[in-house]
DNA sequence: GCCGTTTTCGGCCCGACTGTTTTCAGTCG
């Protein structure tokens, strides 16, 4: 089994993890932290860099020992001094930092004075009341612990952003009741577009704070909070989700929002940038010395270290400080630069709506052209369509599309990708369509060789246009299938056909690493629905804030182009 | 352990809240 970015990544963090609860230097230890998660976010293979005799110390991050170990890992799928780190600390007890409330001191104290290694001993320690006595810690801690082992594995884990939507929503408008409250907005990982939040930052303006404060821990929602001061607060809310919540004057808004929208690695990037100009970037401005010089505004906050507005999807410090300097920074895809939809089901495989209403809710959403794609005759269980019916279906659209206004339907197909990478429909019948969509629905436990030999032999055949959801993954619920993703965008390339990324919200796959490598190569990506029903329309929002992530521009996105721009490109591959 | 429009050594982001402490360490974001 080759070693992957994640395996190498998940080493460096475990030494980052064991090297804390041995007292090492903390800026050591950022280090190690900092690789892995560079080579988590890397798009490429870090192996294949590895076999290619690449210097690895060109990655931000990396110094010529970490390139050393990493290399290592590679090549013996161990590390010396993780070893090393083994022979003195016990490798379970890294799982004792997962508890909330517990971090490297305190975990040092618990393995010292009284042996402590694993959550079944530390589940025994606080039966028996033994915490409490420790230095350092005290009865309220030792219950806070043993609340967080309750806790523990009960699946809180992360939400996707339609999930955390719900809880949003409401919160925020009553949010905006409360009075002394100014601005509220949502910050964090949320405002970035992640795939998934952990929690929701949320950052009010306003200036009677501690009634502020009360009135939100008073919620209904709030099932439990777990901290509350005069500017910051945390809470549960009913289901598990964690919101934090801070309320900071008004003229600090922009440095708030700022620091509370991270990534922290970007904020620590920017306020480095700062030092090196004399100045001290808080949550509450920019200051040379004590005078305050900006942080109304992000723009401000940006522009005191010399520096662009940097939209907030590009905050992870993976290149967007550079590309500002520089002033390369993309000028990222909106919503309402989409100009059609290519990926959409009705009630003719599985589904919830005609054809008619599917085309009537696309054009509200401001969209010109939709293409049908439904599924092909392999895929029994969503009814998926065979020649007789599709042709069937081809004809019903040509009939629609006399009596639509607005809004013009594309025939097309989201036909199966078979094991050996043969479709699921003759060519003969797919050359009758506008649009083929390609997907992969079975057999998703392939080898890495074999999955992609077989989707770049699918992308070898006539007529095809996309490859829908190319990881296959269900965030939270399926990984993604082995494939090599750079292979496949070499063959979009070099065939002329695009890859999706597909707005359900828990798929949202391509992922942003890939569209950078997609817009790289120049392959268009298509920010597609996905739609079975005419409320999904609404969820290429999600598909939006990833193409923002992934550093696309209207350019690099195939259905920003008008159906007349669009036609000649679905030829490319005939 | 990384890094360098003053640096190859000496720095490394910054503040809020909690609990245990009697002035602050630990944890978190």
């Amino acid at each position: 089994m080759p070693i992957r970015n994640a395996d190498i990544a998940a080493i460096l963090e475990e030494i980052a993890d064991l090297l804390e609860i041995d007292g090492a230097n903390v800026f050591r230890i950022r280090a190690y932290h900092n690789a892995a998660r560079i080579l988590k976010e890397l798009g490429q293979d870090v192996r294949t860099m590895v076999e290619k005799g690449e210097d690895l110390t060109r990655l931000p991050g990396i110094g010529a020992d970490l390139a050393g170990k990493i290399k290592e890992i590679v090549d013996t799928g161990r590390c010396k001094v993780l070893d090393d780190l083994h022979k003195r600390l016990p490798p379970a007890i890294v799982e004792l930092l997962r508890i909330p409330g517990l971090g490297p001191k305190r975990v040092r104290v618990l393995y010292r004075e009284l042996g402590i290694q694993t959550l079944e001993q530390l589940r025994r320690a606080v039966r028996e009341h033994r915490i409490r006595s420790l230095p350092g810690f005290g009865e309220k801690t030792e219950m806070h612990i043993a609340d967080a082992l309750e806790a523990h594995g009960g699946g809180v884990g992360r939400y996707t952003r339609v999930a955390a939507d719900q809880y949003a929503a409401p919160l925020l408008d009553y949010l905006n009741t409360v009075p002394g409250i100014d601005k509220v907005v949502i910050a964090g990982s949320y405002r970035r577009a992640k795939e998934t939040v952990g929690d929701l930052d949320i950052l009010a303006t306003g200036s009677s704070e501690g009634l502020v404060m009360q009135r939100f821990v008073e919620y209904d929602d709030v099932e439990e909070i777990l901290s509350q001061g005069p500017t910051r607060a945390s809470v549960l809310l009913r289901g598990g989700l964690q919101v934090d919540f801070r309320v900071v004057p008004k003229e600090s808004y922009g440095a708030a929002l700022h620091y509370f929208t991270g990534s922290k690695a970007h904020n620590i990037a920017i306020r480095r940038l700062g030092q090196e100009r004399g100045l001290k970037i808080n949550e509450y401005g920019v200051f040379r010395g004590d005078k305050r010089v900006a942080g109304d505004t992000e723009e401000s906050v940006f522009a005191s270290v010399g520096l662009p507005f940097i939209p907030a999807e590009l905050r992870e410090d993976q290149g967007e400080i550079e590309a500002a300097k520089a002033g390369y920074l993309p000028k990222l895809v909106e919503l309402s630069d989409l100009k059609g939809d290519l990926h959409a089901h009705t009630k003719a495989s599985d589904g919830h709506n005609t054809i008619l209403e599917m085309a009537q809710a696309a054009k509200s959403h401001g969209l010109q052209y939709l293409a049908i794609t439904e599924h092909s005759r392999r895929l029994t269980v969503a009814h998926g369509l065979d020649p007789v019916r599709l042709l069937k279906q081809i004809d019903e659209i040509d009939k629609l599309n006399e009596t639509l206004d607005g809004i013009v339907l594309l025939k097309g197909i989201e036909v199966d990708i078979l094991e050996d990478g043969s479709l699921d429909l003759p060519d003969d019948v797919l050359g009758r369509l506008d649009i083929v969509v390609g997907a992969v629905h079975s057999r998703f436990g392939l080898s890495r060789i074999k999955q992609t030999e077989r989707i770049l032999r699918a992308m070898d055949r006539p007529y095809f246009n996309i490859l829908a959801h190319p990881s296959g993954r269900l965030i939270g619920r399926r990984e993604p299938y082995e494939v090599d993703m750079s292979r496949i965008i070499r063959k979009a390339k070099e065939r002329g056909c695009f890859l999706e990324l597909n707005a359900n919200p828990e798929r949202l796959d391509l992922v942003d690493s890939h569209c950078r490598m997609a817009r790289e190569e120049g392959v268009l990506v298509s920010l597609n629905s996905d739609a079975h029903s005419i409320l999904d329309f609404r969820n290429l929002r999600y598909a939006v804030g990833q193409a923002r992530r992934g550093w696309l521009e209207p350019g690099d996105v195939l259905n920003t182009r008008s159906l007349k721009e669009l036609r000649p490109l679905l030829c490319g591959t005939r």
